[in-house]
RNA sequence: GGCUCGUUGGUCAAGCGGUUAAGACUUCGGCCUCUCACGCCGACAACGCGGGUUCGAUUCCCGCACGAGUCACCA
């Protein structure tokens, strides 16, 4: 027993602090009982990805009330990429998700428990595991990488568990002596648990998704801490989520099989275990099967996707919503401009199996989410998105912004207000025929009425045309002229003998419209014209004359 | 291959032993209407397969199939 404490000061002579001591310095939390604590604990090593962000935005949701906050998990500087907390940060940022504690910036932190990075805590870790070697319950494995692949080969050959277990496990019962008489001779080592669990055992646990689920005990030993002195994931997993006294630990559910390791890893410290909660993948249709969105294959798999394209981060919050629970959208009926903050998120309610990207659904939510907006909100988003995205379109908006508000006011505040705009991508093709510079002056008069007739609607309208004339006086006075002109009032009387007229009053407002913005189909003509204004309005009409003649 | 999870219309999904098996998106009709967009009405379309248990299974149990995940000194 002795010799276990000789070999944890040995190999970690320079750990002073204990478990102890942290668990001093950092207190069970102060909350409410029942409060939720969740963490998004990504490594910095690519893009932050849809399904990234979709696990830190339930994160997010769960705590409103609680603590969401963000941890690096850096331990593998190997595959860490420049710039990678930094795209995190922006990621989260970009779409709304606010955090609690935690990261904030490059080399910023705030809140109690950290630091909330791992490369920052590896005294803490050494700690645990000087303690950990202390009770007999992890040693140092002297084994090479060469030697483990051997055992592996076999394992597997003789179709047994791979791993470092058992008979396997060469250095399970090495004395302080042995394992010193290896480091001075220069020989490179990891520190393994030293499993606890039984072969054939069965552990249960309850994940907050998935349900009751059951599992082999873990026998491995599993390496705690690298040749490098750095915790793996799960070790690291075991402390942080202890000291930072996180509730509820949300990740893929590419986790759940080493969730007997982990737990097997509460119980050595001595931790009380946190609650599991795995999400499945956010999966994507691909020639007739389900895959994981994959940043490679699928471009909206990148958040950069989302910004590119100009979905508000308020659309998207509502789509990650729906996936989430989907009884989100009932609630959202029902609470019409309520907070999102306020919807009773539950974890039960989410999907077991993993949901198929769907960007006609994203469109939709979008669309009406935009719909919900007054003009002022849609001027500035859609100003900010093209100032990044659209420069153009950009110096079209900010040259004059009561122009464009206008615009924007079209049809827009009522009951039923219009749903023309599902991303600001949208937005230059339809406001492209306010703008000289948008729209080519093509004309895209219906074929059913003659150039002699559109010349001869045109000329009436330019003499009945009353820049200053009410609303509702407008569409009267284009029926009357119809009628004058030879048209059916109404398509209803057009159907009823059309040999009676030449058309209906359709075709007359519909010459009207193409001659003043090139297209068959827009909204109010009314209201289109009093925001260009009667010059311009009647300019267009006699450029349109013109070119017929 | 071992272990684990999953499987309701094209998609997302309610359902939790007895239902005409919700709803949303998509698609297609129709209505409204000067066009479009909206809105409204309607249509198409589903419980993976085989056994049980039960008076009765989408729901419970067992197989099978299919899909996914995992089996690192990566997270």
């Amino acid at each position: 027993m002795t010799d276990t404490i000789d070999m944890a000061n040995m190999l970690f002579e320079n750990i002073s602090l204990t478990p102890e001591d942290y668990e001093k310095k950092y207190p069970a939390r102060n909350l409410k009982e029942g409060t939720v604590v969740t963490r998004f604990a990504p490594s910095p090593t690519g893009l932050l990805h849809f399904g990234g962000l979709f696990a830190a935005f339930i994160g997010r949701i769960a705590a409103s009330d609680g603590v969401f906050y963000l941890r690096i998990e850096d331990t593998d500087k190997k595959r860490e990429i420049e710039n990678g907390v930094q795209m995190i940060i922006d990621g989260l940022n970009a779409f709304g998700i606010n955090i609690d504690e935690g990261v904030v910036s490059r080399n910023e932190e705030k809140g109690e428990y950290g630091p909330y990075t791992q490369s920052k805590r590896t005294e803490i870790y050494q700690a645990f595991v000087k303690r950990l070697v202390e009770q007999g319950l992890a040693y140092p494995c002297f084994m090479t990488e060469e030697e483990i692949a051997e055992i592996r080969k076999a394992q597997e050959e003789e179709k047994l568990l791979p791993g470092i277990y058992g008979e396997y496990a060469k250095y399970r019962d090495i004395t302080a002596g042995e394992a010193k008489r290896l480091i001075d001779e220069g020989r490179e080592y990891v520190v393994r648990l030293k499993s606890p669990g039984r072969p054939g055992g069965r552990i249960k646990f309850k994940d907050m998704i998935k349900g009751d689920i059951e599992m082999d005990e873990n026998i491995l030993d599993v390496v705690l801490l690298k040749k490098d002195g750095t915790p793996t994931y799960h070790f690291a997993h075991a402390v942080d989520d202890h000291l930072m006294r996180t509730t509820h630990v949300i990740r893929g559910d590419e986790w759940i099989s080493s969730v007997p390791i982990h737990l097997q890893l509460f119980r050595v410290c001595g931790f009380k275990p946190v609650k599991y909660v795995h999400i499945s993948p956010i999966l994507k249709e691909e020639n007739g099967g389900k895959r994981k969105l994959s940043k490679r294959k699928n471009p909206e798999a990148a958040l950069s996707y989302y910004e590119e394209q100009g979905y508000p981060k308020g659309a998207v919050w509502e789509y990650l919503l729906t996936l989430a629970n989907s009884n989100y959208e009932e609630w959202r009926k029902c609470n019409r401009g309520a907070d999102t903050g306020k919807f009773p998120f539950s974890f039960t309610k989410m999907s077991k199996a993993g949901a198929l990207f769907d960007l006609a659904k994203l469109n939709d939510i979008s669309k009406t989410y935009i719909s919900t907006l007054n003009a002022e909100e849609v001027f500035d988003m859609a100003a900010k998105w093209a100032k990044e995205y659209d420069n153009d379109l950009y110096s079209l908006l900010a040259e004059d912004e009561e122009y464009a508000l206008a615009i924007f006011a079209i049809e827009r505040g009522g009951k039923k207000p219009r749903k023309d705009i599902a991303k600001w991508t949208d937005v230059r093709d339809y406001i492209a025929y306010f703008y000289s510079e948008l729209w080519n002056r093509q004309r895209d008069f219906a074929e059913n009425v003659p150039n002699d007739e559109i010349v001869k609607i045109l000329t009436r309208y330019t003499e009945i045309y009353d820049p200053d004339g009410a609303p509702e006086d407008w569409f009267p006075a284009v029926r009357q002229m119809s009628v004058d002109l030879g048209y059916a009032a109404s398509p209803k009387e057009y159907k009823a003998s059309p040999e009676d007229y030449k058309g209906h009053v359709g075709d007359v407002s519909g010459v009207i419209r193409a001659a003043v913005t090139g297209r068959r189909n827009t909204p109010d003509l009314y209201e289109i014209m009093q925001v260009l204004g009667g010059t311009e309005t009647l300019r267009r009409i006699d450029e349109a004359i013109e070119n017929i003649k």
